[in-house]
DNA sequence: TTGTAGGCGTTATCAG
DNA sequence: CTGATAACGCCTACAA
């Protein structure tokens, strides 16, 4: 493999005058620049990427920490950051966590060992404090997660709101016993959105019974255990909270299975606006999250961060999102329907 | 950030042996071992990967070039092959192509640069002598791509064996005016699947109508224009083969707002069974590859290579895939009872 | 069992 | 404008 300075020997010159055309720095005669382009050309050199990442102490590579790329919403997050990252010159490394706690600081390790100059995380349930040493490494940028912490930037959907007006929603349309479903992974996150459900359930005066609590459900699988579940148990539950399209498709899809009716019976709230939630039978209605706006945002303050080294503050950035009313719980009129006062 | 020569000094050895004790090899006393290791404990010392890439020549990280991240198919695959390349100790960059064929040959740099030591394609729209070259630089594995080419392993279903089963599948319930519907890539791939549809028209001798070839249809969206431009302008269309199941559901849910039945009027199949095509009223007929199995081959193909440098065999897996059969196509029934002979 | 010394391929510094 | 030289941090013959 040809090295700089078998171009510079061939164009008989030196390996700095080589070096400062592959850079395009200036300084260089025209004729100069064109033999050793010419050189390079014969010897099909190209840089080899790990000696200038030793010199130049930086890799021009994030990692990005994510539970897993199938769930459709971290799929579009990751496709967004990657093209995103592209434009600015930065390969993308994908860490799935899976959830797991260690897993989440094996790939922080990148940071430590300089794999990488930044790390964004939309995957966080490891305590803070086991996070923040790894600040002294690099920067790192949260993505849809958030919480009280110092030194990272943010960037996120006011879950709190988001589950707040999904509930009362489902209370407006007449649900007066309600299930909080969920994927069971203590984030602050979660906190939020919970308690976003009990304020609206507080501010209508109605009662959440814990037993309506689901901690374990993360895809349609789980959606349909879920309402096996349910109608099983508590039949006198009229309407789902859930963090997820998925599970909310599950749902729906063993709903249509059984006598009972969507929404009539039941109504559900998903999360994320996935394509799933607009093509089940009955639509589900869910949160619509900026995606592409937040993940552009994201490597937008990452690469000033890799570039400032520091001497930037820490910003927040809370995106708007926006509720999507769909049949799946659209009571009012069936309701009227079959109980007209 | 401390280096090897530090944590010597401090431990009162040479940078060898603490060398040794990071790479674990052996010929180092206990209590010397120790003492490095405490050493690099209070120093907080971490190799530096980009002087242990120069010096090793090799990187530990593997491209995988894709279309897009948010198909589900290759979602998954990603999924797969970033769980199995971890597992054996390689990190792995995503390089969305977009079908860009320049993208495609940019992200084949990441291999001349040595910033990987391997390649894994399962996008491939570049003709191969584009691709070739880049052989020299490393190992490149195709997965789900496929075409007739020297010097690289493949891993694949077979497409079109699995296009002439949908489609002999459609004919056999009684469908007799074909549409057929891709992307419009011209992909070894998709040549195969053309084949095979071809094929099972053929033998049926049935004729094909080249208005009814829709090759622009990627995404559910699609899908809804591929169903009005098929009934406004073919309504003696029967059945449809896509070849993806967003694809399909866009054609279910846009028949599912019209006055058609599917399957009565119009039977559907799909590709890939994602979540979306069981979900579906009427739930889609399609293919199922067995994405994980064919990761994990890849990744230990590819593995192989990299380790082996070149000295050993190309290799082809042909996997197999399964008819899935589903409502959207199940026309027998409807049929005999609208026209009981 | 341990240490010395050279080099992996680049780029930054400084002198010309 | 150009070039010599010294790092960047690590690994690995080879010597002791």
């Amino acid at each position: 493999m040809a090295t700089i300075e078998d171009v510079a020997k061939l164009a008989g010159l030196s390996r700095t005058t080589v070096s400062r055309v592959i850079n395009d720095q200036p300084y260089v005669t025209d004729d100069k620049k064109q033999r050793i382009i010419d050189a390079m050309k014969t010897l099909g050199y190209v840089p080899n990427s790990s000696a200038r990442r030793l010199r130049r102490r930086c890799t021009e590579t994030i990692a990005v920490l994510l539970p897993r790329v199938t769930n459709p919403f971290f799929g579009k997050l990751i496709e967004s950051l990657e093209q995103e990252a592209s434009r600015n010159g930065y390969q993308v490394i994908v860490c799935q966590t899976h959830d797991n706690k260690q897993k989440e600081l094996d790939y922080l390790q990148l940071l430590k060992t300089k794999q990488v100059d930044g790390v964004i995380m939309a995957s966080l349930i490891n305590d803070w404090q086991d996070i923040e040493p790894y600040l002294a490494s690099g920067p790192i940028v949260l993505c849809n997660e958030y919480r009280p912490a110092n030194g990272v930037s943010m960037i996120h959907i006011d879950h709190k709101k988001a589950a707040y007006e999904s509930t009362a929603h489902l209370i407006h349309e007449g649900c007066e016993q309600l299930a909080y479903v969920t994927g069971g992974h203590d984030t602050f996150i979660a906190s939020e959105r919970k308690a976003g459900f009990l304020e609206a359930l507080a501010e209508n005066d109605l009662q959440f019974d814990p037993k309506l609590e689901v901690n374990w459900a993360l895809d349609v699988n789980d959606g349909q255990k879920v309402f096996q579940y349910l109608i099983e148990n508590h039949s006198h539950v009229d309407g789902v909270f859930t963090g997820s399209d998925e599970v909310a498709a599950g749902i729906v899809y063993a709903a249509s299975q059984s006598k009972l009716n969507i929404p009539g019976d039941l109504a559900v709230v998903g999360f994320d606006n996935q394509m799933l939630s607009l093509l089940m039978v009955p639509a589900i209605t869910t949160i619509e999250q900026p995606v592409e706006d937040m993940a552009a945002k994201t490597i937008e303050v990452l690469v000033e961060k890799m570039n400032d080294k520091g001497t930037n503050q820490e910003r927040r950035f809370v995106y708007p999102h926006q509720l999507i009313v769909r049949s799946s719980t659209n009571r009012e009129q069936i309701l009227s329907q079959s109980a007209p006062l």
